[in-house]
DNA sequence: TTGTATGCGTTATCAG
DNA sequence: CTGATAACGCATACAA
């Protein structure tokens, strides 16, 4: 099967190649008659355009970079691949770009998609907010964040899930399951996302006239050492009856670390964590947690970066995602 | 920040076009001097290649398709994530298409990829054996075939785990901590790899003097209704002892069930999966399964794909990667 | 060692 | 409604 070229297509149906790539993009005047036969004889041979002509005729790739820090992590996964079925339902492809949290491959990725010229580009999350001053990247190439905050925010569009409202009602469930000391367990550096829901947590029991103290109500993770710290954290403040945890990864490792020490989840301690890890079906007992909706926030990064691609965009926007709470067994 | 050209280059550094193209290449002969001159003003301007152009000219685009089912299946997205580091690193960029295990979504990709002009494709596993006379791809593009066996083998490399071996190992895992009468659990449509899974485990119980009846030993199961299929199986064969499940997603819900029924994991019923997911070291009790290396998988795939794209492969040939037992609580 | 000229396949401009 | 022509940026054959 050869590659067939516009001037082939010309010369099998009797017209000129500018009539050929008139008929193929329907665009200017032809008539019915030529139009047919153009397309009878794409059809017969099997023509497919050339891109790399095409973008390099048009400036323009047809192809959007995604960057996202760990495609193996299932909130990323499942977000990059409904982005990419939309882009593709587009006419875009999608190269995706796993940057395993390192700035250094960060900036080598961004060197090849602007080499390749695409047409815009999908940030999602990363190590530390996104600084498109210091990538190396044409200022021109438009892009959208999500969820977490850009350093710049006056050239692009910011979209996340409200991380703020998920903590609050997370924490709200809690209180009104009977928790008396809930408190909340999280790293000691923090996200944009992080830092969200620890505000969400705080409102919460303010609102609900609870008294809120950094000192005693948080309780600080490293990567290392979570079940001792637990343990003397629990020591300490044998009253605590409820966790909310910053994400699933950590409220999965507190669960049985929790199992460990022999305390009843939730009979003693009810849990609940944030992204809705698939994992969470799976423990026992089951762990509640905070949903975000993921098709939605595909949907929505994809229109604003096509808007943008099209000069349509209204940038220094920042859009929020509602969340929803899946209750599930680690909570009464 | 404009966008230079070679020809912007070249007038900049007082040479021609193609002395500058030859530079970068380093392809031809030129002088250190000028050679040093061109890479200053290539340093200073910033310039970046125009991939559109070279491909148009090359006839090759430095980027290759991956075609996988379900990006959101952790085990396709780590082998995904390593296969793409690996020839992002060999200059190639990665264009990740998510067949959603549709063969509509798998032939609308395949014409994009063929029109895009990819060096080489990769096709991870999907739902029926990959089918090449079938696909609206130019027969020239060098595929390799990870995991399932395509259709045709002559003008490929096939590359899969040694399902077989791990299915014996994991077989003999269970005869070893004393099961009496080990089942299978399997689907009623099996894939290739499914298929040498089965073939291991009745060769496993063949070897050790066991007997194998395809009536009682096996345990088919459907996507609905698993409890109840497995209650019922349990009454008639009390004497069960230990199970083999083709895979982890299977694993796991059998552990569910066998909870619910009352059974005891692994005091009554020992059970080992496939695939390692990482939900594994989740589950009470923790999950046993065989392990593959993605990491030699990865590495294997891509060596062979560039030695088919550099028209040095030897097709038709058939790779095996070597597996491990991760045994957890599940098996004593 | 270097420069000139050509063409890859496409679309856009302009003329008819 | 249609055709001729130029140009996108690059690599290479050929000439010098």
């Amino acid at each position: 099967m050869a590659n067939y070229s516009i001037k082939d297509i010309a010369q099998l149906s009797g017209v000129s190649p500018a009539t050929v790539s008139r008929v193929i993009n329907d665009n200017g005047r032809f008539s019915e008659a030529t139009r047919q036969k153009v397309l009878a004889v794409i059809q017969e041979t099997g023509y497919q355009t050339n891109y790399s002509a095409k973008s390099l005729r048009m400036h323009k790739s047809f192809s959007i970079g995604v960057l996202v820090p760990d495609i193996s992590n299932h909130f990323f996964a499942s977000l990059v691949q409904q982005i990419e079925a939309i882009l593709f339902d587009q006419g875009y492809s999608t190269i995706i770009c796993n940057t395993a949290r390192s700035s250094t491959k960060e900036q080598a990725y961004l060197q090849m998609l602007a080499s390749k010229g695409i047409d815009g580009l999908v940030i999602i999350s990363g190590p530390q907010a996104f600084d498109i001053e210091q990538a190396a990247l044409p200022t021109t190439i438009p892009y959208v964040c999500i969820d977490r905050e850009p350093k710049q925010r006056a050239d692009t569009v910011f979209i996340a899930a409200n991380h703020y409202q998920g903590a609050f009602d997370a924490t709200e469930a809690l209180l009104q399951r009977g928790c008396q000391r809930p408190i909340m367990a999280l790293h000691a550096q923090l996200s944009s996302s992080g830092t969200e829901r620890l505000h969400g947590f705080q409102d919460a029991l303010k609102k609900n006239n609870r008294t809120f103290d950094a000192q005693t109500q948080l309780l600080q993770l490293t990567d290392t050492d979570r079940l001792p710290k637990l343990k003397a954290y629990l020591a300490k403040f044998p009253a605590t009856d409820g966790i909310f945890a910053v994400n699933d990864a950590l409220a999965v490792e507190l669960l049985s670390a929790l199992t460990q020490l022999g305390q009843k989840v939730p009979a003693e301690i009810q849990l609940i964590g944030f992204d809705d890890d698939p994992l969470d079906q799976h423990t026992t007992p089951t762990l509640s947690s905070v949903k975000q909706d993921l098709t939605q926030l595909a949907q929505v990064t994809v229109d604003n970066l096509l808007k943008a691609i099209n000069h349509q965009a209204t940038y220094g926007k920042s859009i929020s995602i509602p969340v929803t709470l899946a209750l599930r067994e680690s909570t009464k």
